[in-house]
DNA sequence: GAAAACATGTAAAAAGTTACATGATTTT
DNA sequence: AAAATCATGTAACTTTTTACATGTTTTC
């Protein structure tokens, strides 16, 4: 359940429309959560109906036609309480690590080599994406809690970025070497 | 459509019962794909009728009785095709971030250092774990592509860890430092 | 013979993915 | 006026989670 209390907290950052929260969703919020555009307007949805959330302005919401959300008061206690939830770590789940075992008992190929040199490419790009965010936070303020804790949350972004090229550099060096 | 390969992974490894699955998930498997019971002999069900597994011995399977699967022929032509499947990597989902970002627009309280603490304390656990493994592995075999193979996924698993202790270091270095 | 451990399942709900539909506004 | 972009939504499906149900074998 965390879908709802991504959107509570990026809207109590800025309010925001359907759209505007999936483009955020794309960029810092999705260093650790991500959600497609039919999910966004299927919680907003249930959030406003359930009055965590309210649309600004609009009394004649029409189709195609920008709809702003904020937060209630009711929503931001919600949020509090989510925070002091207690939950264990959650399973980790990537297919890719998958596909490298099944090899182990299907026969290789070089085909997995380069689905992982892709992989690793793709990682490189994000880190370099990240690191950019970072450049340009380092120019802004550091004051209060929310941009440290910003930073904190970037740096995981980055930290998990490196791990997977750091992986991925060993597992290619490894298989290249007699594969 | 990851869980049906895993499980034809780990049967064509060595046949098993659900229940064996299960075991087999919580450890090797797990470092990178979990499932439960339920999940595992929902799919042993829909495998074995779309004819890519069968069920060992048993005629007439009755409840509370062990039932052994392998995998036939057409699941292994099944496993070899999904290998050599492009799939970009998953966007990450972690709520333990979410909940850190969170904290950043409704205020901390100590409460999130704890929870942090804790999972600083369960990767750690896992970690160690993780290197028990590693540790009994290199007693044996290495020559196989299979051996090399699980090896290569072990320090994945181990890495990721690490990532993880080191990242909640710094967070809690971060947050109690002016927290 | 009671309890614990082993073993297999069903059902319902929640979360996430994929495909499709449609209207409004801006740019060329 | 056509095309691109902005913007919101519906529907069907798949996957995952949670709660429950029940039978068998081993151990004390």
């Amino acid at each position: 359940m965390s879908l709802p209390h991504a959107i509570l907290t990026a809207l109590l950052e800025k309010p925001s429309s359907g759209l505007e929260l999936t483009r955020r969703f794309d960029r810092s919020i999705g260093y650790f959560w991500s959600a497609t555009h039919q999910q966004i307007y299927r919680e907003l949805g249930k959030l406003e109906k359930a009055g965590l959330i309210r649309a600004l302005d609009r009394d004649v919401p029409t189709r195609g036609q920008k709809k702003e959300y904020e937060v209630l008061p009711s929503g931001r206690e919600e949020l509090e309480r989510w925070v002091g939830v207690r939950e264990d770590p959650r399973d980790p789940r990537d297919p890719l690590l998958l596909r490298l075992r099944a090899t182990g008992v299907v026969g290789v190929g070089g085909d997995m080599v380069d689905e992982l040199r892709r992989h690793r490419a793709l990682h490189q790009e994000r880190l370099a994406e990240y690191r950019e965010f970072e450049r340009r936070d380092a120019a802004r303020g550091n004051g209060t809690e929310r941009d440290r804790v910003h930073r904190l949350v970037l740096q995981g972004g980055i930290d998990l970025e490196l791990f997977w090229v750091t992986w991925l550099d060993r597992a290619l060096a490894d298989l290249e070497d007699t594969g």
